[in-house]
DNA sequence: GAACCGTGTTCCGCAATCGGGAACAAGCGA
DNA sequence: TCGCTTGTTCCCGATTGCGGAACACGGTTC
């Protein structure tokens, strides 16, 4: 269905062809929460059984994956779960927890968090709304940068190279509203950064808008946004000045477990910038 | 160094090449618990430094690597760490924490949990001996079949063909006391099968003693192995009544979170068997 | 300031490698 | 038993990734 469609950008190529394809292979099974066949992934990804399959071959071999021999479908491995272990810094996922769900409580909106990847903003966790109609997003999914409040967030607070290689890019248009033009979103991440959250009212979808702000680490660099999702109703285009306090106050509390706003070495309540953690306390 | 010495069994290849490699450098990465460069790699992973930035282009741009711009070597990225969050069922890690730590507490020795994979018992975590002196291993690391007793007892109640498989493999000498005929560890599997429990004392390394019991899901699937270290002083090869038992007991304490020994829909303080998951609560 | 390392990055041609496609085996239900 | 679906295997050929070397750049040391 969205298969990469060559943009202009690419001439470097994608990277590594396989390596893509072992990446999209396991992206499939993880994301989709389930196990998942030799066929299924096959059509899904467009590509033949026989590479699907030797791939699989390849992901098993190393523990990624496994094979359910009841089902002969293939499903999460040991190491792929190993990886996550090894941060370098404390798990934003975790920290975000329950600040997250307070805030949920609190607006009743669905809450969303995100991280900052070359092709968008990655979907780390969300939080289902109190209302018995859901919107949301599926962890895992990477949010266009130029149609999404977390995607705007995390570009207004990344470094200027970052932001250069971004704003180059072609920018598809999902609605009539969704900014397609460099100029208009550059203005746009100038606000962003001025005022220190992102609206986008039916960018991508319409009738739905999204509010993120920004949360850092003790370094001031922007390492996830806080979003809320919510029918464009309830979450109107010109935000109650509430919803907006709310929002920018928990990603701020977030902001401050990780040290952000009181210089480096923080308090006992922090994260440790770079704890070294080795074992299972960790 | 040890690079596939193309043993008799592997004639399907070991797989993807330029995916073998993508992971040697993520796992590389990873395991370290530090970032590291296109050089430390390159020469660790004995290849070229430009194939290795090809690989690395690659993961970054996949989200599964971050490149860290003052320092311009390569850590791991939100991708990575979201992985882990879509394990098929409840986080072994995760339950085996509070056991592993009381066991540690009552014995003193280092304790080590492991899980099956084609090339080994994958250490997923340990938690240090209350000793100064550390016995350990790194998680992450495979430990050998044939020579770990982590791998026995994962070996000794793996389904048939996955035994065969591994069986048919040749078996590298540590020390002398290493298992390196088929027969003799086919007898070993059996007694441990018996026994509930495996030793290896010093078929890896001379002095060192290890012990494992299994651990059992709902479906009496074993999905891991909990172990002990230490030096063979203090963890004799003929062991001690009361420490097999204690490991024994543990290890069926975090097999009864999974569900075991009371058949597939267990009671309240179980782990739900296939939780579906979507959100951090997960 | 210049020569020197040590990085990370880029380029290019050759050959191995992976992908396409189709045939094969195996389970399941009608 | 026959069909349908699944996972698995095979082989050929063009693509693609690898190796090797050159390049750019930053920090140190004379």
């Amino acid at each position: 269905m969205r298969k990469d469609d060559s943009t202009t950008e690419d001439r470097a190529g994608a990277g590594v062809r396989s390596v893509q394809l072992a990446l999209d292979v396991l992206e499939a099974i993880a994301f989709s929460g389930d196990e998942l066949g030799v066929t299924q992934l096959a059509e899904k990804l467009d590509v033949t059984k026989g590479s699907v399959h030797r791939h699989l071959h390849t992901l098993v071999e190393r523990g990624y994956l496994v094979q359910n021999p009841a089902t002969t479908r293939y499903a999460i491995g040991p190491k792929s779960r190993l990886l996550a272990r090894f941060a370098p810094d404390a798990d934003l996922i975790q920290v975000a927890e329950a600040p997250m769900r307070e805030l949920r409580d609190r607006l009743g909106h669905t809450v969303v968090l995100s991280a900052l990847t070359p092709r968008g903003a990655l979907v780390l966790a969300t939080l289902a709304s109190t209302s018995p109609i859901e919107i949301g997003v599926r962890p895992g999914s990477e949010l266009p940068f130029h149609a999404s409040a977390q995607g705007k967030v995390l570009l207004a607070f990344a470094p200027r190279p970052v932001q250069e290689r971004i704003l180059a890019r072609p920018m598809e248009k999902f609605t009539e509203r969704t900014i397609v033009t460099r100029d208009h979103l550059e203005a746009e991440l100038v606000r962003i950064t001025r005022q220190g959250f992102a609206s986008a009212p039916e960018e991508v979808l319409l009738g739905i808008n999204v509010m993120a702000a920004p949360i850092f680490d003790e370094r001031d660099g922007c390492i996830g946004a806080l979003a809320i999702v919510g029918s464009i109703q309830y979450l109107p285009e010109t935000p109650d000045a509430d919803t907006v306090a709310a929002l920018k106050d928990y990603a701020k509390q977030i902001s401050r477990r990780f040290g952000h706003g009181r210089g480096p070495g923080g308090a006992s309540t922090t994260v440790p910038p770079r704890a070294a953690r080795r074992s299972a306390a960790g």
